[in-house]
DNA sequence: CGAACATAGATGATGCGTCAACTATTCCGG
DNA sequence: CCGGAATAGTTGACGCATCATCTATGTTCG
């Protein structure tokens, strides 16, 4: 009763599922090898240097990058180890906290974001045609909105 | 000199991770809770009911899964405290062993599988156009291409 | 007011992934 | 054969992700 997946439909997925870890393998490689940051790091200190002010609330942090509190609070405290960021107390609201950016984490984010960039650009966009793009941006959409709807 | 990302291409790979992350987050919390099973276990357990006699060494075993030994064998470890595998020895190589599936094994991914599939259906699949799987297919395949060139 | 409840966030346990180091065997050149 | 290099696989440390639980503060409503 079960509705396989055809040939093509499974070569497309295993193709995808391949490409798609070999990709973030590759990415997260450099990105460490360059900078000492992982994907992580770097997508919290790029939401952070995308704040006017360079801090933020915790919980809106999580939001924001789609993550659970629980795993931004332990990478949080990872990062704060290692100087990247602050903490701050909250004036509004004693449980709150905000993160902020130190002079050292803005100097790591500075220093990986242009090789990361080169990065995507060689592995990803100087491959692909306009055409191919487009599709992409479509297909994710798609997914996307599919898993809007899964979501209940 | 970094060429940044345009508009156009930063939207679309940032649409792309983050379909891919919940894509990604959603089959594996739906496979968990039907299953029991992590995505990982379920490709160990696929790629050992793929061959005749539900046995592999190892290290054909991490190279048919592109993944390090020593991923492997830790998650073997764990996969065999679960009874889902066990190990023998190799008569023509003293260090060689042999990951075997065991009942209980073959009995969680016959389980598993059709749930699974119905998810990548359901989440992707359903709702691609024909010329979409096209495009998925040759998007992938061509940064696929990129990753071996960039891996040496 | 104050008790129930909700929210912000941290914490500890456990599974997973990577790296470097280690053991045991096999292979290979002299 | 023997000694060194290569290979098969494991191990331990550490960073990372999730889950359940806990603390502290805020909010709501009788």
């Amino acid at each position: 009763m079960t509705r396989w997946l055809d040939e093509r439909e499974q070569a497309t997925w295993r193709g995808y599922l391949r490409m798609q870890a070999r990709l973030q393998a590759e990415l997260h490689r450099r990105l460490q090898a360059e900078s000492g940051l992982s994907i992580a790091d770097f997508d919290v200190l790029v939401a952070l240097t995308d704040r006017p002010d360079e801090r933020v609330r915790v919980l809106e942090l999580a939001t924001s990058l789609e993550w659970e509190k629980s795993r931004l609070s332990h990478h949080l405290a990872r990062m704060q180890r290692r100087g990247l960021i602050t903490r701050e107390e909250c004036d509004d609201d004693g449980r709150g906290n905000f993160v902020v950016l130190t002079d050292q984490g803005r100097a790591a984010i500075e220093r990986a974001a242009p090789g990361h960039v080169e990065s995507v650009r060689e592995l990803v966009f100087d491959t692909l045609t306009d055409d191919d793009v487009d599709a992409l941006a479509r297909i994710t959409g798609t997914v996307g909105a599919r898993l809007d709807e899964a979501r209940r």
